[in-house]
DNA sequence: ATTAATATGAAACTCATTATCAACTTGGGC
DNA sequence: GCCCAAGTTGATAATGAGTTTCATATTAAT
């Protein structure tokens, strides 16, 4: 659990674009990476404040801006209108289960969904680039 | 395409909640009923205003919500970030396909992916309520 | 017509996110 | 290690879609 791999991703990135290696970048990436789940920005400023009280909101996104531009993160967009930032290296495509109770994310995946969505995109002479599927209902625990 | 029946579930609406009929809702209503697209609010709000220049946003905003409330209008939110509200009232269940390019909503429908989902979401013993599925893509015109 | 309840438009306010900007770091050349 | 141009930061202002507030205007039941 190093995460050498993603941060030498970072890195590059960095130098590509040629860009500067600063704490705060390094603060922010660590936290995002050690997390498995699906944060707000709002979520990580107050994970990060934790080690580094001074850090600023701005910050946060623009770091994870870099961090999805560098391809290690994804941001979601789900229903309630709060972005959320989970892990895209090493983390093949999937879509969510979502309870709208108690918040929980499950990931799911569905090779037939995505046929099936090639199939009509095809059909209506699209090509297609992305989608976005979300299933939103009760959990096991919050349905009783 | 007198939308009688729309008319006449709105104004049951506006009944049952003790509401008050006005020019406003009866216009905002006509105009949105009338066009068959995936209006945004300001889109309609231009509309309404050259029938009534002294129309305000805010009433806009009121009144689709009620439509939606009414079960004639459904909201969209789409990748964009502004919601667009498209007609409910005898349309089937339906998705979308969008062109990123030209702004094109083709309205899909797949019995085959509800039942998926449906299957998905029982194996994680969730109860599905709801869901979204957005295709983005570039139509057959904007593809070349 | 009276009047109590509801609706309206303008403007203020949210809330998440982005832009601005002066002060501060970073890192490559000496 | 020091310089310094280029990039970064945090605070704060700005943005933009949507909502709330409130004084005034409409509606509809009597």
């Amino acid at each position: 659990m190093s995460f050498q791999k993603e941060k030498a991703i970072f890195t590059e990135y960095i130098r590509s674009k040629n860009l500067k290696h600063s704490e705060q970048r390094q603060l922010i990436m660590d936290v995002f990476l050690k997390t498995e789940k699906h944060l707000t920005a709002e979520e990580l400023y107050e994970m990060v404040k934790k080690k580094n009280p001074s850090i600023g909101y701005a910050t946060i996104y623009r770091t994870m801006k870099l961090l999805t531009e560098a391809g290690l993160c994804r941001e979601l967009h789900v229903v309630d209108g709060v972005t959320r930032y989970e892990h895209l290296y090493n983390h093949k495509h999937h879509d969510h289960l979502i309870c709208t109770k108690c918040g929980k994310f499950v990931e799911i995946e569905s090779p037939r969904i995505e046929e099936l969505q090639e199939k009509i995109a095809k059909k209506h002479g699209f090509i297609l680039t992305r989608h976005r599927l979300e299933l939103y209902g009760l959990c096991k625990s919050c349905k009783n």
